[in-house]
DNA sequence: GCGATGCTTCGGCCGTGGCCGAAGCATCGG
DNA sequence: CCGATGCTTCGGCCACGGCCGAAGCATCGC
């Protein structure tokens, strides 16, 4: 009777991904974008009675958190720790049976550069998070983060607001894994803007139908110049 | 109809694993023995018959590996894949609702040390890894690493053999990520033979009734001459 | 060979949970 | 106010899958 108790909420919280319906509602949400109920019931491809009530099944096991604003309902993964599982189980369901690597074109992209909830992940991400600690711009330590002052200067000149007084309790730095990479790289408020600078700037766009992200002719120079990245790194997937 | 079919197939993993039995299953498997059906079905609290039929799901969804043994069969995790996701999905269950970290008691020595299959993880498996890393004595890079000459005569004079021609398939170091360190520490035959040398050593001891573990006297001295860890680091948790 | 042990297959029972259409609240626009 | 829109609740249908006991293979010890 070890962590009895402990499997049994494993086990509830794994069969609630383990469906069909409520999977393709967190695939969806995984994208980071917040979706009301009635896009989730078609992304899923069920009535809206059923997505409803899957909708509400998520929320109570605290996978999804729920906003409501005037009719609509904006549903969205409740934390990194989920988007982390369900990005684990991913990566499971990819490798599943196979002994190597696939390496498929979709795959390669994947692992250069990719969304991960609201924020971006893979090489680009991993290599960006390692150049801001070597130039001390950050300090990450255990799980979270900090910007010192010098960050400051360089988010700031890159268009990045860190309002001393977050309206939100969100953290501002913190760290996420990488199944591709097995290393960390930044998520929190400060890795959402960053995929959004990096959005408006046009220097990385999401690829069809999918979570990865292409890095631009614009991109390149621009990581390359702001960030110090190696270009090898930046080039598109061979 | 992005990645339907991934989405499945991460629906039907979660499946496997959302069920209390089969979740129990894995769950004793976590520890990194193998162990027979019969054991299993007592562990999981239900028949013969009926773990056998889990067993066989798992088994087919590629979770666990089978090995028979004379009148015996051994299950054992099938990769450190599964026990990544296990694992993620163990950190969301015990972080779930709540807001901060619940640090128990229990939860502290989990986060300090603890087996992840069958080698080590948390603190003392992270600051390891830098040790080797850092005195040159392992080269990591990606997934996989690599023992240096320097790290062979280490690891030899250490007790572990690392006989050039492995006659088992899995690679020798392989880095395996950690929930509670958002690190990656050493897995592979190489992480599976410290864990081995630490218990017998009587360096670390398995605690009663979960996967943590307690750093001895012994240890402390050990894992602080031989390694040059910190000698706070290895202190029982506050 | 023989029984004992370990494990799986078979057959049948039953409950959880998925699904939808219809109806019920809530909110917006006019 | 009214209808339109977004979403949930209700009621009922159905099947997938979990559970076990009994029986069937396989392997060991003698």
């Amino acid at each position: 009777m070890t962590n009895q108790a402990s499997a049994t909420t494993i086990a509830a919280i794994a069969a609630l991904i383990g469906d069909m319906a409520r999977a393709n509602i967190l695939s969806a949400l995984m994208s980071g974008k917040a979706l009301t109920a009635t896009e989730l019931a078609h992304h899923a491809g069920v009535s809206a009675p059923t997505a409803s009530a899957h909708l509400a099944r998520l929320v109570d096991g605290h996978l999804i958190a729920v906003e409501k604003q005037g009719r609509h309902r904006y549903y969205r993964i409740a934390s990194s720790a989920v988007a982390d599982a369900f990005e684990s189980l991913s990566h499971l369901a990819a490798i599943g049976p196979k002994r190597h690597r696939p390496t498929g074109p979709r795959d390669l992209a994947m692992r250069q550069a990719r969304t991960c909830y609201d924020h971006m992940a893979g090489r680009l991400a991993v290599a960006m998070t390692d150049a801001l600690i070597a130039r001390g711009l950050i300090v990450v330590e255990d799980r979270s983060g900090l910007v010192t002052n010098d960050g400051r200067r360089f988010f700031a000149d890159f268009g990045i607001e860190l309002d001393p007084k977050p309206k939100s309790a969100r953290p501002l730095c913190r760290t996420c894994l990488d199944w591709s990479e097995r290393r960390m790289h930044l998520g929190g408020r400060l890795g959402a803007q960053l995929l959004d600078q990096s959005l408006k700037r046009h220097w990385v766009r999401p690829l069809t139908d999918s979570r990865a992200l292409g890095i631009t002719r614009d991109g390149e120079r621009g990581f390359h110049e702001t960030f110090g990245l190696p270009l090898d790194l930046l080039a598109p997937p061979r």
